[in-house]
DNA sequence: TATGAATGAGAATTCATTCAT
DNA sequence: TATGAATGAATTCTCATTCAT
């Protein structure tokens, strides 16, 4: 029987390969894809540059995938947040609550989705235009349930569902911006649930 | 004879320079700033290296000048495309059509402004900053009119004016992704500006 | 199995770090210092290029270090060759001869520290005063005890050490301008030694 | 009858290739040779980069011109001193003071040919050792003159000249390492003469 | 598994020199 | 004579990646 690795084995590799991901999530969220370095990273995560590529084949990949988990994580948030909540008000005001929930207590998230590789990576344009049209998707399911139960006026709710995600990160990133992104989040939510409520035009009967 | 300085010799340069700037935009914005080598931007120019040199001090000085001078030219022609209309609704649907018309005819400008360097270049951090603000400014002036004549619903328009602001840049940076940008292009106008005017819960009386 | 780090591999590392150091002394006692390209220096060390800069932060600091330890070779030779001998001119013949075997035997020291990078290297001015007024010191120390003992003439040994100083570098200097700098070493030596009892004046009694 | 050039205008080329040669010590000094730049110089003298190319072939060329005029200046002006003067004690204290006031009053012609580009310009090793040898072969006239009327202890007057020119250009040089040069330089000069006359075991009858 | 010394392609930038005007 | 725009070879330094131990 050929060679297998004990669970606490792979257990511990698991750990190591845990704990460097996130040193590398750290490190790109915080100089961007380019000015982050294989040394950067491995400094972060206190191992070898030679632990590095036994673990990943090259920055790029890892990149890559680093996004596209941030991104599930992302999205699993908001998604959960809305689909526990029964009305469409609820449903918005929640799914933005967890998504500047995420800012302020996980900026690296936010850093890499948004700013982080934008321009850099060519791999990864693919990969973003993905992002962009899930989470678009993820604001458009409760639209469109609301719009066939005539809760909110006839609309292109994909197009609204586009402008709404850009209108959410547009205002979380400015958060960072500000001296208190903490104070000045419980606004912005407020303010975020209302503009939305308007621009669904939302009648709520 | 002693070289005339000042008559030819002068427009020359400032022609040469300005299609040097040129090839740079095109470059910056097709490989985004890291990317974007010296060499590529002198081989756009068909000029040498050196030459990249006498015209301009460093990359990133020429970077910065460039999103600079690129902001002022995209937030001179919103702004312009406002002012020259009454009425809100026509305020709205001008600045977008203006701002979809230079992505659509100048699409090297967007790229720059909305994807570029954004997480690259240390010192365009605060441009950025600056240029939202200003970019949100541009939206906001006609809305605050419209709401001291009770046009639209009483709301915080600096907020409403940063959503509006992210979501024209999502559903514009979202037409590059289309197989046929222009002919989507009328019909996201259209969207938007209905979208803007629920948002605003514009009432018209 | 964790690869051993303090043991051989140690000894190797430093190993080679003094074999890039003499060859960087080899090349900047031939060229100078601008003219001796790193290209140069890891041509002579037979090493890649990266492997220089693995080994040192950069061109200038190592040329400093080189100039700080070389300068602290020779005037330790110079001082021990002094306080291992009795009377002044025991001491000062032996001084000198250290001195004129080290220019024959290890001419790069002298080059490097005389010719080297004098009017070149900014950070280096300092240094450079620094190691002529040690110098200066090195051959005063017997001066001044000579002189307690009325053994030479009253006089300022500070200024007769610095004068004797500069008197020894140029005669060595002017050795590798000979055809046979060896068989002239040691006329300069008996020389210089008589040229600096008359110049103290010393009386021997 | 062929072109030639009047006086007028001969004077005035010769005049303009002044300035700039006076331009071109002054940033050798200052610089170095290495971080002199064409445009440093051209800068200092207020012409245009062609200009410096239509009186000078290249910069090495005039580098080695500039250390040869200068070294004819100063040789002179120190033999000028010497043979003005009757007695040994004269002469040497004349030599050196004339040796100081070029020190003091042209820091630029000392810079150029003691530090300047030492090291650097390969053609100027020769230049170089033969300036040596003059500089000695002024010292070492009145020691013969002066041997030959047993006025000093029988010596290798070769030697000590050679001795004498380093020590001279040790103390000068060190002479700007102090605060106020000036004040130091007459004790300098009193301290050399009397160095050198001990040096030589001048008996004076 | 883990290490880190070693590599070298490639990037930004400088500067002496040329030449059309 | 005088100008300065244009050139490009050459330099320093970085950093992703490899591989022997």
């Amino acid at each position: 029987m050929p060679y297998r690795s004990s669970d606490k084995t792979r257990q511990k590799k698991d750990a190591k390969r845990t704990t460097m991901m996130q040193a590398a999530v750290q490190v790109f969220a915080e100089k961007g894809y380019y000015a982050a370095t294989i040394r950067d990273i491995v400094a972060e995560a206190d191992v070898a540059i030679g632990t590095f590529y036994f673990y990943f084949p090259d920055k790029e990949t890892l990149f890559v995938h680093l996004y596209e988990e941030t991104a599930d994580f992302l999205l699993q948030a908001i998604r959960q947040a809305i689909t526990s909540r029964a009305t469409l008000p609820q449903q918005i005001q929640a799914g933005i609550q967890a998504y500047v929930n995420i800012a302020v207590f996980e900026p690296a998230v936010v850093q890499l989705l948004l700013v982080g590789g934008i321009g850099a990576v060519p791999s990864l344009t693919v990969k973003r235009i993905e992002f962009r049209k899930r989470l678009t998707q993820v604001w458009q399911r409760p639209l469109d349930k609301a719009l066939s139960q005539s809760l909110i006026a006839p609309q292109n709710c994909h197009r609204t569902a586009e402008a709404l995600a850009g209108a959410y990160d547009e205002v979380i990133l400015n958060l960072f911006a500000h001296p208190e992104p903490e104070s000045e989040a419980a606004t912005a939510v407020r303010d975020l649930t209302q503009f939305t409520l308007r621009a669904v035009a939302y009648t709520g009967n």
